[in-house]
DNA sequence: TTTTGAGTTGTTCGA
DNA sequence: GTCGAACAACTCAAA
């Protein structure tokens, strides 16, 4: 008897129940297996390409080297493991997220044809999406509400690898390394976080030693290092939520408390997409705002040519190291939806196809947030102000000469408005694309008109 | 069943 | 410079 254990969003070996499933199941024998989807690893950006190929490689010596990798669609991949590897189960960790769900699907029946198991064992998640429920039934459409259920739900301690484990080889598909070594090296990649799951738990260790203590007052401060560099490691499951909040449990103080409240957010959108698929690509509440579609303005927010500092500073450090800030997140999506009037939906696109850790619920509902559009009823008149966001957030200017060496030369929160200074500040630097307090009360005035029209 | 009040992350204006 | 009110009236959990 042997038994698959098939990775997609878990690529780690500590903490994962469904590697303690498939080992019991295949008698101690299991193989696993990662398959390639060329359908999900083509349109990703070179710095996401590479971030997955460089876990895959960390992930291969995890598994003492024993990682089958294979490419292709799952739905004929999977099943000719499983009967390569002679097994009568697969197994797997839930996946929740409309494409990934749909898929499994598929899978499973195929697998059910052959009359091979298909098992779920945990999700990417300490409280699966579309476990907890209002007490009318439904899911949760407001966070703390969902919060309080959550905490209360509780999750269990971290799985323990079972002893005795067998690591069944295969061949891998040649072409799926070589594919991956490329993805991993490739000229024009930025600076990445070092992968694998050491480097995590280490990135984990130094940040509980170091950063949660000031977690609460530094998260928000983008010249600071405050916050804590997991979100790519949570990304594809390198470190399993469970863990954190194991290492969280019992320790007193603001920090932990709002660290916590930080992965109850991932887990509240994931629950939200989860019970509205449709989501991913529509306005949850559709309130029929009209958009612009602007190719010009949309090119220079991505290329972080906005003439806003703090907004163009974010956008360049996403192309320069495929992480922002999420302070930073929240002002460049304000800016696109608010200012420049385009639709979240291309902003959210740009994010996904860049952002090393690129969540698909966290990002979606994210910009639905700033947009007006998701699960937060109805504040309109929330328009960030760039300049005040920079001022308030970056008091040093620190952040802005950090990403724009074109305003280097101009000292302090001085840097957040270039237009001011006497040579006219530029060096190179555009100047505003739009005036801001127009731009406002033009969003301000389409969203009178759409609720007009609601009515 | 009906009512009440709270809701991540904001800005501006006027005192 | 700081502070509270206004922005306009929604959704939904909870009492």
């Amino acid at each position: 008897m042997s038994a698959v254990l098939w990775l997609r969003r878990d690529l780690r070996r500590a903490d994962l129940p469904a590697l303690g499933a498939a080992a019991d199941a295949g008698g101690g024998d299991v193989t696993v297996v990662f398959v390639v989807d060329p359908e999900f690893f083509g349109p990703a950006g070179a710095a996401r390409r590479a971030w997955l190929a460089r876990t895959l490689q960390a992930l291969r010596e995890t598994y003492d080297g024993r990682l089958v990798l294979r490419s292709g669609d799952p739905l004929r991949v999977i099943p000719a493991v499983a009967a390569e590897a002679g097994a009568a189960s697969v197994h797997v960790s839930t996946e929740t997220e409309p494409g990934g769900a749909a898929r499994d699907a598929r899978v499973r029946t195929a697998l059910a044809e052959r009359g091979v198991a298909w098992v779920e064992t945990g999700s990417p998640y300490a409280v699966t999406p579309g476990r907890l429920r209002t007490a009318s039934g439904g899911g949760f459409q407001v966070f703390t509400p969902f919060s309080r259920a959550w905490r209360e739900h509780g999750w269990r301690a971290p799985a323990v690898e079972p002893p005795g484990v067998r690591l069944r080889d295969l061949p891998s598909d040649p072409a799926a390394w070589a594919l991956l070594g490329a993805a991993a090296a490739e000229p024009g990649v930025p600076e990445l976080p070092e992968a694998g799951e050491e480097a995590a738990l280490r990135r984990w260790a130094a940040f509980l030693d170091d950063g949660l203590a000031d977690y609460a007052e530094h998260r928000n401060r983008v010249d600071l290092d405050g916050t804590s560099r997991l979100s790519p490691y949570l990304k594809l499951g390198v470190v399993h939520p469970r863990t954190l909040l194991a290492a969280l449990d019992g320790r007193p103080g603001d920090g932990p408390r709002v660290f916590t409240n930080e992965l109850a957010w991932r887990e509240f959108y994931a629950d939200v997409l989860f019970r509205h698929p449709e989501s991913l690509d529509a306005d949850l509440r559709p309130l029929g705002l009209t958009y612009d579609d602007d190719p010009d303005r949309l090119a220079a927010w991505q290329q972080g040519r906005t003439g806003y500092p703090i907004v163009d500073a974010g956008m360049r450090q996403l192309l320069a190291t495929g992480w922002m800030h999420n302070r930073v997140r929240m002002i460049a999506a304000s800016f696109l939806t608010k200012d420049l009037h385009q639709w979240w939906r291309a902003g959210a696109r740009w994010f996904e196809q860049h952002l090393i850790d690129a969540d698909l619920a966290s990002n979606a509902h994210g910009w639905q947030w700033t947009a007006g559009t998701g699960t937060d009823a109805a504040p309109y008149f929330r328009v960030f102000n760039p300049i005040l966001q920079g001022k308030k957030f970056d008091p040093q200017g620190e952040y802005v000469r950090r990403w724009i060496p074109e305003l280097r030369h101009l000292p302090g929160a001085r840097v957040h408005e270039p237009w001011l200074a006497p040579d006219g500040g530029r060096h190179g630097y555009p100047g505003p694309l739009v005036d801001h307090a127009e731009e406002r009360a033009v969003a301000l005035a389409r969203y009178q008109q759409a609720k007009g029209e609601l009515a």
